[in-house]
DNA sequence: TTGTGTTGGTGCTATTATAGCTTCAAAGGA
DNA sequence: TCCTTTGAAGCTATAATAGCACCAACACAA
């Protein structure tokens, strides 16, 4: 991923500790904190303290550092304002009813897959958010063909990070990204996943123990990609006509 | 919410200009952005490179930026982290079959409240994110009782952000911090809320149709606060417990 | 009770990341 | 074809920031 020609370098930080403070699950200290990411501790403090100002985190009776209203209420827009799980969660029902199979969206960042979804024909219709843990994408379709679409520099960082092959990874994604779908029958069950959005947002997968790859892409392949495109058309009629939060109550600094 | 000595005013102007984008509902380009945000153009375009750099953002085939991957892992790790909704959300849905009343839970932020759960006895459970677009806390019950834990000058903020008699708020604030709830009996249905999680992080509600406020409190304020004793004490059996995410993964810059 | 170590947080100041003006190529619309 | 607006970046002055040193408070062990 390109950075622009003056990025800002307080933001990225900045974001990188909300991240650290939300993925360790429970209150941390800023001097731990500091620590865990490898950093100087008087900065990692302000920004935590500026994120407490904002409401992002807030500080238990030991000073330490959770969660706070505002990263609550920005999973709210985020899921309101792209609109991804709303549509996609219809179509993923009718999707799993017909096939039979159980199915997942997901989304790839820094080489990791974190699902929105993960649910079955039988189970009530579940969101997967807070479920699961984030998994290396190399083991995941979803992951695999989400990569696909990156560029080649993006392979050999996720090849690094999830310890894999360079060569045998760039083979792999190579024929990703020339079928339009992937597949992992490594885990059990197997499955087989395609891109959702447009630009891409998420990855949609069928899962199903079969006793051959090919079996997957022959029988689920289709409807994947059927309920694919209708997820990415509401999308772009989502992005065409949602109201915007009125402008007075986006304004936080008025 | 006092700033620290010495904010960071990137992070700030960032995380504002994320939930702009978030709360546009469709694709904003960054002279717009800049715009309706009333700020300096060139600023808010590197603020937005960065963020999609991070891809928390992403643009569109016209440039136009809208959420990126990112900012739903931030969102499934928002839920993860601190186990709001999955701590509470069996709590509720026992609290809506005993009391055979609608409930929600929602958060606080910038005199706007925002529904993370929505739902009634009869529906199946149902996650009210991305459901409900935030609205002012001085029409709303969860509003109220979060605001009346704030400070004076929050109120003051309050009344002038809501179009509110600053006296009268703080008449009506006082009473709910000195009862320990909120009614609201001007909305149709009425409902009561109270406080959840230490420190105290959303509001639980339940709303039912009835002639005087007063029934609210003797019907429902008992199960109500039993509700939020329970979702308390399981997110503090979360915050010890919880796995976190393994630094590895965590890591966005190595 | 005392001493030690660690904590969260801030004062001070050098410096560099940033902000804002200007400019440009590209795209869209009349 | 011309005009307007766009996203993006070069340049440079400056103010926001980073990091060191320090402090009061707290926890824990002796």
């Amino acid at each position: 991923m390109a950075l622009p020609a003056q990025p800002n370098r307080s933001l990225i930080d900045g974001l990188q500790c909300l991240y650290h403070v939300l993925g360790s699950g429970n209150p941390i200290g800023s001097r731990e904190l500091a620590r865990s990411m490898g950093e100087e501790h008087t900065r990692i403090n302000r920004l935590l303290k500026t994120l407490c100002a904002m409401e992002y985190l807030q500080q238990d009776e030991q000073k330490r550092y959770l969660p706070g209203a505002a990263v609550h209420l920005l999973s709210a827009l985020t899921i309101q304002g792209s609109g991804l799980l709303t549509k996609a969660l219809p179509v993923i029902e009718t999707l799993m009813q017909e096939t039979g199979c159980a199915a997942a969206l997901g989304v790839l960042w820094n080489q990791q897959v974190c699902y929105l979804f993960h649910g079955t024909p039988q189970s009530s219709l579940n969101i997967a958010i807070g479920r699961h843990v984030p998994f290396t994408a190399t083991n995941s379709s979803i992951g695999k063909i989400l990569l696909s679409q990156k560029c080649a520099d993006d392979w050999k960082s996720a090849a690094a990070a999830c310890g894999v092959d360079p060569l045998s990874l760039q083979r792999d994604l190579q024929n990703c990204a020339n079928e339009g779908y992937a597949i992992d029958d490594m885990s059990r069950p197997g499955s087989i996943a395609v891109c959702v959005g447009c630009p891409i947002v998420a990855g949609l997968a069928l899962m199903q123990g079969v006793d051959k790859p090919e079996i997957l892409v022959k029988k689920f392949l289709s409807p994947l990609q059927d309920a694919a495109v209708q997820i990415t058309e509401k999308l772009q009629e989502h992005d065409k006509q949602t109201p915007a939060v009125p402008a007075k109550q986006l304004n936080t600094h008025q």
